[in-house]
Parts: C-alpha cells; structure tokens; sequence
DNA sequence: TTCTGATCATAA
DNA sequence: TTATGATCAGAA
C-alpha cells in the first residue's frame, strides 16, 4: 500500500446538446479540485469525500494521476474502469468473494450511462450457486450481501465517446427500499427454486423482472456442476446474477430526482 | 434499438 | 476453475 497525491482537475461537460446539458449536467457531474490518498478510507465520509473528488474527471485524466496506462478501447480491457476507479478510491484489490470495501460493508459499482442518465449495460452481481442451495435463504444469500450497500459510480460512457474522454459521474451511496428488496427477493427465490429443481436450462435472461439469469464464464464452453432435470449432477455453463438496467435506471432516477 | 447469450483479462 | 472487474456483439 503506498501514497499517492491525485489532483482532480476542472473539467467540463463534453455535450453537444445544450439543452440536456442543463437538464442533467448539474445533476449528475461536478467538478472541483481536491487532494486524497489511496489507502483504504476508514470511514464512510472519506469514501464519499474522494468519490466526490473525481466526479468530472475524465478517465484519462483519472488514469494520468494514477500514472496507469488506459487501453484504447475496452474489448480486451472489459474491466479496467471499474479497477481504475477501485484504485482511485483505495479498494482492496484482488479477486476475494467479499465487498470491495469490507471494512464498510459497502459493494463498489461502475455503471455506464448515455446523456440522459440511463445505464447501457445490465450490471453483473456475483456467480449464482448451482448446487447445494436448497436451504439458502435470500438474506444468507450473495446477492443480497453484495447489494446491501452498494456506491453506484456512474460512467458517462456512450459507445462513439472514446474511453479516454468518458467521464467520471457523481457516485453515491446506495441501500435497496423495502420495495427493491422485496422484487429482488421474488426474483431470486424463483431462480433459486428452478435451479435446484433441475430447470436451470430452461432459464433465460428474460426471466425475472429485475433480477436475470445469464452465463458468466470464459467462454460458451467453459463447464462447472450444475443439477440436471432428472435431479442428476450435470456440467453446464457457469451463471451469473445481474441487476437488468430497468433496475438501475430507477436507483439513477430516484438519487438524482430525473424523470 | 434493446436484450440475451458470449466473451475478455487477471489473480489465486 | 472460480472469483474479481465488466462489455461485446449478434439476434430479436
């Protein structure tokens, strides 16, 4: 672990349209100059403070700070926003099955957005377990550990803007309503049940309302355990949760008051 | 244009 | 292989 100085430079909505400029611009990107470390923040207000600190950076100007080189675009690259903005904010790197800030109980999020503060990508939650989960309840379960609480980052990221140009939104910090939770669960628990009856291949990305089914893996040959219709140990392709973008759409809307 | 299934890099 | 970080890209 070591110190870094970050400058956040003023920077300016990249936009066109004058009039979604003001309709979203003041909403969802600041600018301001701050000075912050990369150690892991000890509190919620620090993480909050440097994330407000690179909120109308571009990622370019991100990744200069850092001093780490950004791919030109992100098709063998998929992840490298999300990891630039764990190092910015100081979030324990490495692949453990635990939230980004453990410490603070709080799940890091990227989320790409075009102009009008609607996500382009569903947003992936964690691997689904295939086998052994009769018993599991959603409370006990990942999904609802990694969404308890969650900082949302927006990206503005249509696919014409350039990596290096897109930029770094307001992030804020996120709990599911009652209502959230309750669809949340409701999804699961349907996914949940055909998974351990042995429907797993009957589920696609549509099922669930909020909540989808789809493959997470290396490849579409990539093989782990699964359940099989007859009850029988099957290998198929592994599964991931992912929060469909209706879903993120009215956690963007309801944090920054849009229509 | 949107959505679902497929895919890419990396660490342990 | 499974977990992390996700987006790509063709089908619908």
């Amino acid at each position: 672990m070591y110190l870094a100085k970050l400058t956040v430079h003023n920077s300016q909505w990249r936009e066109n349209d004058q009039q979604n400029q003001r309709k979203n611009a003041n909403l969802l990107w600041s600018s301001s100059t701050w000075i912050l470390a990369l150690l892991p923040p000890d509190s919620i207000e620090q993480l909050l403070a440097r994330t407000q600190a690179i909120a109308g950076l571009t990622l370019a100007e991100l990744a200069g700070q850092l001093e780490v080189k950004l791919p030109v675009d992100l098709k063998r690259d998929k992840g490298t926003v999300g990891q630039l903005i764990e190092a910015a904010l100081g979030a324990c790197a490495g692949s453990k099955a635990e939230p980004d800030f453990p410490h603070l109980g709080v799940e890091l999020k990227t989320l790409p957005i075009d102009r009008y503060g609607k996500p382009l990508e569903s947003t992936y939650v964690c691997v689904a377990p295939l086998t052994g989960t009769v018993l599991e309840q959603f409370a006990e379960s990942w999904v609802c550990r990694k969404l308890q609480r969650v900082l949302w980052v927006p990206i503005f990221a249509e696919r014409e803007i350039p990596l290096a140009e897109r930029i770094i939104g307001n992030g804020f910090l996120w709990q599911p309503s009652v209502m959230q939770y309750q669809a949340l669960q409701q999804d699961w628990e349907e996914l949940m049940e055909q998974i351990s009856l042995g429907g797993l291949d009957q589920i696609r990305g549509a099922n669930g309302k909020y909540l989808q089914l789809r493959p997470k893996a290396a490849n579409s040959k990539a093989l782990t355990t699964g359940i099989g219709s007859q009850g029988e140990a099957v290998q198929t392709l592994p599964r991931g949760f992912y929060l469909k973008t209706s879903f993120t759409s009215a956690v963007l809307a309801a944090q920054f008051n849009l229509a």
